[in-house]
RNA sequence: GCCUGGGUGGCGAAACUGGUAGACGCGCCGGAUUCAAAAUCCGGUUCCUUUGCGGGAGUGUCGGUUCGAGUCCGACCCCAGGUACCA
């Protein structure tokens, strides 16, 4: 054995190892339950960055501890290649987005295979080959044919001088990133995914899914959004029309003053053509972007239409306001508006002079002054003429009645979630396989034909997808009449290509239909680790399209993730790196350094794995340091010779290290296995090195008990540093592969103490400490606690209150 | 704005079920080794106070519950992620 620590060595001999024996490779035949362990795929941006290094080493971790525990693991990897990037990429370098992606991919998975991921990269794709993208537009299609995907206008962010729609990320201060115009919103026809059609189930599940941070299932909860409310008409007076709002609060309807439309509504269009100002205003809140976030911090602005409505059970005539704070997206886009017990409402009232009314009055102790802010509680019906004294729940269902009787009204559920928009207006993305015939409409391509191939070889003139002008690509017959037709030129959202990878991973290579019986072997994915910024949307088609796959009989159960864990970012300038500048993220010079064992260590080290952190170097040392004394430890001991033992027999010191070495294994099992918190395995192998380093062996039998506690450090870290480990374990003697080597059992016995240290609390505040035989009684413990000389002085001339004994921790006196 | 997290020494963190706050590591200080340095090894290291024993304070801020609060409750401040076309 060297006695220098050389990772460079020891890591591609590692490698070199199990690529030899493949014993990351997965079959169906392998021994033991199936156990599918995933990180979410990665975009091929160009380099690994230490987010990446976070994630997949995470997941190896995973992935090798549940091998040690005798699990079938598949722990596959592959690239979400379509994106924004290539094409940012192609404009501004002019190097062709699929070229650019496959050398990103190149580089990326030989940074991983440098890492030692156990991974069957036998099982890799990308998503931008056809043999892939082509089973997307065969399941759109099937999703048509099936009434789950539709067609509607939706608003964009349109650049005017670029003539071209950006995406949210593109758009900075209101002005489009490249050509610093103001964006506006137009209306485009774009396909929709029915998600709403299963937005019960999607909520509904989550109270079943305990492999699940709560986090993350409130997260979704809030944005599925399920609410109780009412469905309400009011009669546009004037005409046949009527004006639809939704509340979640009827019992305050009779404080209704005025309702307000969105700037793209009929009725807004309608009081646009007689009242220029009206026109003026639609025009200005055209000039924002499409951004939730931006709209909801915007200040709030409207303007009076002549037009109005009535309110459906007082006849009152109400107003009708233009405001830029309603969307038409959002359900009707309208809404009513109650000033007296809404807040956004009542600021809306003040700015512009419109009646507020008090229709519901606390009845506990709340404060109520609509002078200051509207009263939002739930109350006591007033002013509301027959309702009046209802509690605002029994006010709710007289009010949804007396609707209901009149036909104005129904009781409905509502969802904020909103149907999943998946066209985009670029080109580096799978085709939506459909065709617009000016007899026929639109028409989907034929199974036969597909799948539709993206070109991958075009040059990028400007800044719009090349393929709007591509007449090799434009140009097709109309499947249905045989005239000529043109191709929808829209791709796929690229969430689409990542809503259902996980299940192709399982059989890579099938070709008819998408998936085979594979994935009813190896689906749904055990334990799935990904960045907690795709806690909602992501994880929410995944779980859609999973169940639209079960629907058709493509993959059992409901869920495709039994087990979700959530990492915080890597974050690099108080940024997440996939977001920061330059490339100081590179983990490159860190392998050739440091080597994989301490990357990997350092990283898991570093915080446990939901907690964001700044990434720093700092760690670096100390990791290499920890290794480098890891790999001495052996080495010294092998010098000596270690004999059998007899636990019974060996020394106070022999005991407690072998102590030492069982709760390590059970700590490091629980960690792993319950906690998911692997920074405290590191450190607890860290004490137990420092243990057998501070142990002094005198015979064989002790060196016999460092022999297994080296053992024991070896196989703990080897899921975080394999390399090392596996080099070690054979220096140790080893000749089976440590990879899938039986977790030994803990031995109990080795744990037990003879006595234990207690602490004497007078008042809560420490003041002394004893030493108690384990599980003494209560009066032993209380007299040895008031005899020790510290607390003794504290207890001189108090009288004794009260005495807490927590069996084997504390004692608490507590003294007047 | 809204939803979800987070805030503990000089730094990364630990404390799992309300029971010794700061394990483990980084950094720093001191020592050994060395002609010297690097590397390595040994010791110390929350702050204030004390020669020492000890005493006091302390987990973003303010308040509460409890024998006891980093942990539970209420209000607030700051930071991060998401906010439907970044992935």
């Amino acid at each position: 054995m060297s006695t220098v620590y050389d990772p460079q060595a020891v890591e591609a001999d590692a490698q070199a190892s199990w690529n030899e024996t493949e014993c990351f490779r997965a079959t169906e035949s392998g021994d033991g339950e199936k156990f599918y362990c995933l990180a979410m795929f990665p975009y091929p941006s160009g380099r690994l960055h230490m987010g990446h290094v976070r994630v997949y080493t995470l997941a190896d971790v995973i992935n090798r501890y549940r091998r040690l525990k005798g699990y079938n693991v598949m722990q596959p990897m592959g690239w979400d290649a379509f994106g924004l990037p290539a094409e940012n990429a192609a404009i501004k370098n002019q190097i062709p987005p699929a070229k650019w992606t496959d050398d990103n991919i190149d580089y990326m998975r030989t940074q991983m295979k440098r890492l030692g991921f156990g991974l069957d990269w036998s099982r890799e794709f990308a998503t931008c080959e056809p043999e892939y993208y082509h089973w997307e537009q065969w399941f759109f299609i099937k999703m048509y044919e099936k009434g789950l995907v539709y067609r509607k206008n939706s608003v964009v962010n349109w650049d005017p001088v670029d003539q071209t729609v950006l995406a949210n990320e593109q758009v900075v201060d209101g002005k489009g990133w490249r050509s610093e115009a103001p964006v506006e919103r137009r209306e485009m026809a774009q396909w929709f995914m029915k998600i709403t059609d299963y937005a019960e189930e999607l909520l509904d599940e989550l109270d079943e899914m305990d492999g699940w941070p709560e986090s993350v299932k409130s997260m979704q909860r809030n944005w599925i959004g399920r609410s109780e409310g009412v469905e309400i008409d009011f009669p546009v007076n004037g005409s046949d029309e009527k004006l639809t709002v939704f509340t979640t609060r009827p019992d305050t309807l009779i404080g209704a003053t005025y309702v307000a439309v969105a700037a793209e509504h009929p009725l807004a269009e309608q009081a646009a053509e007689d009242d220029p100002d009206v026109a003026q205003f639609i025009e200005r809140c055209k000039q924002a972007t499409t951004a939730e976030a931006d709209l909801a911090m915007m200040e709030k602005e409207g303007i009076a239409t002549l037009a109005t409505v009535e309110h459906p059970l007082t006849g009152e005539s109400l107003p009708v306001w233009v405001a830029n704070f309603v969307l038409m997206e959002y359900g009707s886009g309208a809404v009513m508006s109650v000033p007296g017990h809404d807040q956004r409402d009542w600021e809306f009232a003040r700015k512009y002079d419109i009646p507020i009314v008090q229709v519901i009055e606390p009845v506990g102790d709340e404060s109520c002054d609509l002078e200051v802010e509207a009263f939002v509680e739930y109350g006591r019906l007033l002013n509301s003429g027959d309702f009046d004294g209802l509690t605002s729940e029994d006010g709710f269902n007289a009010i949804a009645d007396a609707l209901e009787a009149k036909n104005l009204g129904r009781r409905i559920t509502n969802y904020r979630l909103r149907d999943w928009g998946v066209s985009r207006q670029r080109y580096w993305g799978c085709p939506i396989p459909m065709i617009h015939c000016d007899d026929c409409g639109v028409v989907p391509v034929p199974e036969s034909d597909l799948p539709v191939v993206l070109p991958t070889d075009v040059t990028f003139e400007g800044v719009r997808s090349p393929l709007t002008t591509m007449e090799s690509f434009l140009n097709v017959d109309c499947p249905r009449c045989g005239k000529a037709a043109r191709r929808e030129t829209d791709t796929f959202d690229t969430f689409m290509e990542s809503s259902w990878y996980f299940v192709r991973f399982a059989c890579p290579d099938a070709n008819s239909p998408m998936v085979d019986e594979r994935a009813k072997y190896w689906a749904p994915v055990d334990h799935y680790v990904g960045g907690i910024e795709h806690a909602i949307l992501h994880l929410l088609y995944a779980r859609f399209y999973y169940k639209l796959m079960r629907d058709e009989g493509l993959v059992v159960g409901d869920e495709p993730f039994k087990r979700l864990m959530m990492l915080g970012m890597v974050l690099q300038d108080g940024k997440k790196m996939s977001k920061s500048a330059g490339d100081a993220g590179d983990p490159q010079k860190l392998l050739d350094r440091y080597g994989a064992d301490a990357v990997r260590t350092a990283m898991m080290f570093a915080a446990p794995p939901d907690q964001s952190f700044e990434w720093s170097e700092a760690g670096l040392e100390g990791a290499m340091r920890f290794l480098k004394r890891f790999w001495t430890l052996v080495g010294d001991h092998l010098e000596n010779e270690a004999g059998p033992f007899e636990p019974s027999e060996l020394s106070e010191a022999a005991a407690a290290l072998r102590r030492k070495t069982h709760e390590t294994l059970k700590r490091a099992d629980d960690d792993y296995g319950r906690r998911f918190q692997f920074n405290t395995v590191v450190s607890a192998v860290m004490e137990l090195c420092n243990e057998i380093r501070d142990f002094k062996p005198a015979t064989a039998a002790d060196h016999g008990v460092v022999r297994e506690a080296l053992r024991t450090a070896v196989l703990v870290i080897s899921p975080i540093a394999p390399h090392i480990a596996h080099e070690l374990w054979g220096q140790l003697g080893e000749t089976d592969s440590l990879v899938g080597y039986p977790w030994p059992a803990v031995d109990e016995a080795a744990l037990v103490q003879a006595s234990v240290e207690m602490v004497v609390q007078v008042n809560g505040k420490v003041r002394g400490k004893i030493e108690v035989p384990t599980d003494a009684d209560q009066a032993t413990v209380l007299d040895l606690a008031k005899g020790s000389e510290n607390v003794a002085r504290h207890l001189k001339d108090k009288t004794l209150r009260k005495e807490i004994v927590v069996p084997n921790k504390l004692v608490n006196l507590v003294v007047g």
